[in-house]
DNA sequence: GAGTTTGAAACT
DNA sequence: CAGTTTCAAACTC
């Protein structure tokens, strides 16, 4: 099944993929050259052994090294896949459960094509490998060194990175599993930082090879430490037996059953690819422990799904699509070319797509998808489904920065999902997201599923908004998928930022449609055009435009505006000063009577003293009233008073600290 | 806060 | 594609 179209998959970066030869080999088929394994076989699958390394490819067929699992892949008439790809380094098993092999992944070694990279430690000959499968429920225990302890995966999933060159004549790839940092991308000075359960860290060495990623175990409460690394470990790093099902939605029934990994691990995995501007995520299934009860297997072992992998950028970082093989047959990741590019250049947001596999004809046009829209799978399923998820959602669910284990044992997915408007948003950084989240949405008839509502057109899922009867969640994935790709039928770009660049050589923004006011004048917010505070251009379709450039009428709501804005600035610098003076004042104050007696300043302010302050007020007050002043002059006496009452308090608590102090001495 | 206005989105 | 309806935000009172 294409899910991109050839046009779209010219539009990919080098880097990013190979959309050719990949097909998606029901796992289901017999015979096939798809990877099957036995569930109950990945809890003894070890990477210890020997295995086979492709030099030429720098792949690692883990199978033939799991004996277990290859025998069984073999038994069950299913032997290892090896994906070859020039300057790629792979590793494919077969010691998932059915269909889901696991992809270790060999660094890049530059130069030194087949030659395993070591683990950072010079005495270790081992070759780590970057765990890359993105198995459903995969439970994976660390992967230390060329050690698996425990790889358990239900379901493989595609990681298509690859580079845009044909495979290599070889059998056909059934399954594309993953793409390694490509040479063409990869300066020597490429760093790869491992990333463990949603942590993106940033690699402190300038040269440092792709490493390994070291997939820790979702009960294991430490810092997974590999030497010269950073590791994070999720906060949401918790015991399975939090796992909460968020959501059981889909018209479909349970088969929709999504479960939200906030408890455990992040199933999303971040790549990053070092001069690529793109921003991968990777998906994985949920893991094991949902509420869904479907069985795990007979595996004992701990729950864990991949890690995110970041290779590393310091470019602009875009999101692209990742998407399982099994379900779909090429992703075409795209900047957002068309995007508000003085805003988006700087942002982060990613895009994780996920077929809804058991409604393979709603699939949207991933690259139009929402902006930040995450596909998310679908738990319960396994291969079964996915929930577009936007991608601060899954953000957040993978970057809650280095919260502590103990508060994540505690997290609630209710409070944890719909938490969004800290996070990098539609182009905005997070300050400004921090700043400005988003309003939310009043819908009442449109289920937040259409473009009227914001959070939707903006491809978020509506956060402590005040709409009604609202789809826009996890609960009701499948409704949302269809809505999505209902809209993106209706407007392939439906999703993509309205306000682009204008034609070339121009510096200002631009409305992608254009407006078609009749009666605001394009000077109040009905407008798209104003309320972005751009001009009108010439594809507008406006009736009685006063939004350009000499514009007496806009001039002058500009002025008034920059006069607000002033207004405002001088308003929250004159509170912030105050504040500041009276903090100061009170740690003027504080220490030594506090230190001393125990008492704090504002206990001078006793009841006896607020009366009489309150006394000296009234005597103002009359006093005014008695000369007949007016009501600006009485107010001023009033507060004149105020002040020397205040002043009198002070000056009482300053003696009693000299006081305080003098005894102590 | 209720009601009105407005224009984009959705629909026909 | 144009006209109409629906919708939710913006706006007014």
């Amino acid at each position: 099944m294409d899910v991109v179209s050839p046009e779209l998959n010219s539009l990919l970066p080098d880097e990013i993929m190979d959309t050719e030869d990949i097909e998606d080999v029901p796992h289901s088929q017999p015979g096939t050259t798809g990877v099957h394994s036995e569930p109950s076989l990945a809890t003894s699958t070890k990477l210890t052994t020997p295995f086979t390394i492709s030099p030429a490819n720098r792949q690692i067929i883990l199978n033939k090294v799991a004996s277990q699992a290859s025998e069984a892949a073999k038994s069950a008439g299913n032997p290892p896949q090896v994906i070859k790809q020039d300057g790629q380094k792979l590793l494919v098993t077969a010691i998932g459960k059915s269909g889901q092999p696991i992809v270790l992944q060999l660094p890049h070694t530059g130069s030194k094509p087949g030659v395993s990279q070591t683990a950072g430690d010079t005495k270790s000959q081992a070759p780590q490998f970057k765990v890359v499968t993105i198995g459903g429920r995969s439970d994976l225990k660390p992967v230390v060194g060329n050690q698996v302890t425990t790889l358990q995966t239900q379901q493989l999933k595609t990681v298509q990175i690859a580079k845009k060159t044909p495979a290599s004549s070889a059998a056909p790839i059934k399954f594309i599993i993953t793409k390694t940092v490509n040479s063409k991308g990869i300066s020597p000075q490429t760093s790869v930082p491992p990333v463990i359960t949603g942590r993106v860290l940033t690699q402190s060495s300038p040269v440092m090879p792709p490493r390994t990623i070291t997939l820790s175990e979702p009960h294991n409460t430490n810092l997974q430490s590999i030497p010269g690394k950073k590791i994070a470990i999720s906060p949401l790093k918790t015991p399975s037996k939090n796992i909460k099902p968020v959501a059981v939605g889909g018209v479909g029934g349970s088969q929709f059953k999504t479960i939200i990994p906030l408890a455990t691990q992040p199933n999303v995995q971040q790549i990053q690819v070092p001069g690529s501007r793109f921003h991968y995520v990777r998906l994985v299934t949920a893991t094991t422990a949902s509420s869904t009860g479907q069985p795990s297997g007979p595996s004992t072992s701990s729950i864990q799904t991949a890690k995110p992998m970041v290779v590393s950028t310091a470019a602009v970082r875009m999101s692209v699509p990742v998407v399982p093989a099994q379900t779909m047959k090429q992703v075409a990741p795209k900047p957002l070319t068309s995007g508000p590019q003085v805003v988006t250049t700087t942002q982060t947001q990613q895009r994780l797509i996920m077929p809804a596999t058991p409604l393979p004809q709603i699939q949207p046009n991933f690259t139009n998808l929402p902006p930040g829209t995450v596909l998310t799978p679908a738990p319960g399923g396994g291969n079964v489904g996915y929930a577009v998820v936007p991608a601060q959602y899954v953000t957040q669910i993978q970057q809650p920065p280095f919260v502590t284990l103990a508060s994540s044992s505690s997290f609630s997915a209710s409070t944890g999902i719909q938490t969004q408007a800290r996070l990098p948003l539609n182009g905005l950084s997070a300050a400004e997201t921090t700043s400005r989240p988003r309003k939310p949405c009043n819908c009442t008839k449109s289920q937040c599923l259409k473009l009227y509502c914001d959070c939707f057109a903006n491809g978020e899922f509506c956060n402590n908004c005040n709409c009604n009867n609202c789809f826009n969640n996890l609960e009701h994935e499948t409704e949302r998928l269809k809505a999505i790709k209902t809209c993106l039928d209706r407007n392939p770009e439906a999703f993509k930022p309205k306000i682009g660049k204008g034609k070339e050589g121009e510096s200002d923004r631009r409305h992608s449609k254009g407006c078609n006011c009749k009666r605001s004048g394009c000077l109040k917010n009905y407008c798209e055009c104003y309320e972005a505070k751009i001009m009108c251009s010439s594809i507008c379709k406006c009736i009685g435009c006063k939004n350009f450039e000499e514009s007496p009428e806009r001039k002058t709501l500009m002025h008034l505006a920059d006069a607000a804005e002033v207004r405002v600035q001088q308003q929250t610098a004159a509170k912030t000063k105050l504040s500041s003076q009276i903090s100061d004042l009170l740690m003027r104050t504080t220490p030594v009577i506090s230190s001393g007696s125990g008492r704090l300043p504002y206990t001078f302010v006793t009841k006896e003293v607020l009366e009489a302050t309150c006394e000296c007020l009234l005597e103002q007050a009359k006093k005014a009233e008695q000369t007949h002043q007016p009501q600006v002059e009485a107010e001023r006496m009033i507060l004149e008073e105020f002040g020397h009452c205040l002043m009198r308090i002070i000056s009482s608590a300053g003696k009693a600290k000299s006081d305080c102090a003098s005894i102590n001495c």
